[in-house]
DNA sequence: ACTCAATTATGAGCACTCTCAATAATATTG
DNA sequence: CAATATTATTGAGAGTGCTCATAATTGAGT
């Protein structure tokens, strides 16, 4: 007979065990070698439960990263929003930096969980729980972000928000794109650096009377 | 005895004709069902040649899928990059509307291929000649995009070449999210054209002294 | 015509993700 | 404490993308 009335019975507890042996399983792989380099068998036998278990707490490998994944990753954005509030007052620039720091290092530190996280994120269903809440977290540096461009850079308020967008784009690429494997952390901040650099630039209204003709046409690969 | 002493004997047509038997095979079933729903055995079938063979034509599925797209989206940027020379005079933001239109609808025409093709674009090894080329094409459209700001937005030349790579990564987000897959290709557009209208707004010197404070907390999930 | 090395094609088979009918464990009821 | 109903677990197996040892084809040299 169970003890307790209404918290946790045997039952509800056993799967809360279990949930948390397949997490810790595929948290470890993960980090250890890269997900594409693990296989669901690995962490349902790290696990301890069958393969068919495994599914049954996740449904897909995709979403076994993003559960892992959204931890750091929320970690990692209230880092940068809190070190931003420390920089006030150093123009939109450099708190925007501040701010992005951290998730760059964040999506970085094992580069393929990282840019496989942010592609599952946006190209997958945003109605499964696990990636809503993956795309809530980013929703929250958005926010963040719109916030210190409203206050910094003389933008229209409604602009600030989509810029913000912008921002998010940006990192997403250059984040995803395998070009800037190579590149070192720093490396990849200064490109993100340039990006918003050149979008918060001060500018005037354009001429009215463009001269320099278009040429579209370019020959094709050498 | 073969006819012609230099140009394609017996076996150098022949691969050829496979090398077409399966580009067209490839085309048609993406086409038809999306490149999710189609087998690679299916295309080799189609093809009338052996699985193997298949994969000696192209090293992986996804390459069938950038081989095929890549003649698409060269079109639909050159197509672009007409149309925009007719709208000149219009401001930049029109302009690189003009220019993405074409580039939007040919991403979406069958959704699923489209942002599969632009995440592999990206994703995957740029060194693969495919990729390669689709990179080239690409850079095509951003090269395009950047003379565009440059003559119409008052900015550093150096910024409009910085800005179009922005305006390349809102593109391929705004193609490539689930999000906005509900979406007419015009909303996608719109969405676009907002944020291009934001970056390239005009704007001033920033103030020094920012006064509203930044609260980087929001509540978890609802 | 015949030989033979080099090139090209073939498809059985492997590794992997994910499913689902069968089974076991637990709760509920008489 | 059965007997029954509900819920959770299991792993064989289906369906894929891709590989690689083997076989067929080709063309240059005699």
């Amino acid at each position: 007979m169970p003890a307790s009335g209404n918290p946790p019975g045997r039952r509800e507890r056993a799967k809360q065990d279990k949930r948390g042996r397949i997490m810790n399983a595929a948290r470890e792989l993960f980090a250890e070698r890269g997900v594409s380099a693990v296989t669901t068998q690995q962490i349902a036998d790290r696990a301890d439960v069958a393969i068919g278990t495994l599914y049954l707490y996740a449904s897909t490998k995709a979403e076994l990263l993003i559960m892992v994944q959204n931890e750091k990753f929320a970690a990692a954005i209230d880092d940068g929003l809190q070190t931003a509030s420390t920089v006030v007052g150093q123009g939109a620039l450099k708190e925007v930096i501040a701010v992005v720091r951290p998730v760059v290092a964040c999506l970085r530190e094992q580069v393929e969980n990282g840019r496989t996280y942010l592609h599952e994120l946006v190209f997958g269903d945003p109605a499964e729980p696990n990636r809503r809440e993956g795309l809530t977290i980013a929703g929250r540096l958005e926010d963040g972000i719109a916030l210190l461009i409203a206050r910094c850079a003389s933008t229209d308020p409604a602009d600030a928000v989509t810029l913000a967008r912008v921002v998010i784009a940006v990192i997403h690429v250059s984040t995803t794109a395998t070009i800037y494997l190579p590149s070192s952390d720093e490396d990849v901040l200064a490109n993100i650096s340039a990006q918003v650099q050149a979008m918060l630039a001060p500018r005037q209204l354009p001429p009215s009377h463009p001269s320099i003709p278009l040429n579209p046409q370019r020959k094709r690969i050498p």
